[in-house]
DNA sequence: AATTTTTGTGACCGTGTGGTTACAAATATA
DNA sequence: TATATTTGTAACCACACGGTCACAAAAATT
């Protein structure tokens, strides 16, 4: 047998990231990790040390949220909001490794994902720079895009949020339209 | 030893709610509720059927949004809608119970919970009657209580979302201020 | 070539899970 | 009072979890 430490530590590696993708935080184990890497988990603990290692090393990786590290925008003027905006909720909802990221967040914080919470939360701040002005145009932004988060959450399991249904096209790109409406709206005062 | 059916189906249904409450859906199980109950977890399946009737009972009862209930003003203008939401806002976050529902339908929709969902979201339509017009101020305003309900489930784990504290009251204030004067601003157009 | 170090495996451990079942105790019925 | 029925318990099952460890195979070192 062909012994390659490297290999398998990239084997491991990516497993983590398909389970993630593939059954969200839920599904996440050591032990279906192992399996999705064809490795014993005796090597996770080995060369990560065990779940927390592999989350920090995730983390420290940056393998999350890749699109939008590449806006670097000032993020100060409505207008760039609306270039933000239209990129930002794009990306949300084409990254389901940041969509599992994300809804890990809203399930545990303990010593296993601390670390990793942290990270992806100076890397969210880095990109997602609004003026720090306590105005209610930010504060309205800020829900809408929560709520752009929740929905797209949501998504995976239902496919409507009452009546909204959550997979037409087109839903999506009024949501999309209701934001850059808004952002016009506070433009004018 | 004193035997009463109805009284232990008590125990076992209030040690749902329990559990639910304390420990989200993450720490459902039937062996937690049992212990909570100081129950024998047989009894749960021959009275409840296990999990899922469990599940049904919870749905059927309607122990959830009971304060959103009482509002059942029409949402059709956007004054009417100023009203909705500090109450809405204001039950969402102090009704524990409703953010575990909540952040249950993030996570799964299998077996045991496809009824209860359905439950709920049937229950969320008829209190949460939006103006079916496909207008912007329509997902602008959904985008928002999404973002509201986004935050408030973050905030059970994560101090901050970037740089805004999700422990301060204020910051839940500005959140308020931030929804009303949106709608303000659409009532003039 | 002989020895040491690294890499990988599979069995094992304790614990917790959902679910069932045999049996005892209490209650209802006759 | 004797008999049937309901209520409750505790043991048990198979399985999955995270985690460890002894041991063998491969690779590196001497």
């Amino acid at each position: 047998m062909k012994k390659d430490r490297a290999a398998t530590e990239d084997k491991i590696y990516h497993a983590f990231l398909a389970i993630l993708k593939a059954k969200g935080p839920q599904g996440m184990g050591i032990n279906a990790i192992a399996k999705e890497a064809g490795v014993s988990k005796g090597l996770i603990y080995r060369y990560f040390g065990g779940m927390k290692g592999l989350l920090l090393q995730f983390a420290q990786k940056g393998d999350f949220f890749k699109a939008l590290l590449t806006i670097d925008e000032n993020i100060d003027s409505i207008e760039n909001l609306k270039n933000f905006t239209r990129k930002g909720t794009k990306e949300i909802r084409e990254n389901i490794l940041a969509q599992e990221l994300l809804r890990w967040q809203l399930l545990e914080n303990n010593e296993n994902t601390k670390e990793l919470f942290k990270f992806v939360n100076t890397r969210l701040g880095k990109t997602f720079k609004t003026n720090e002005k306590e105005t209610s145009l930010n504060y309205a932004f800020q829900l809408m895009l929560g709520g752009y988060v929740y929905f797209t959450l949501l998504s995976k399991f239902n496919k409507t949020f009452i009546t909204t249904d959550l997979t037409s096209e087109k839903t999506w790109e009024n949501f999309d339209d209701a934001i850059e409406k808004t952002l016009e709206l506070y433009k004018k005062i």
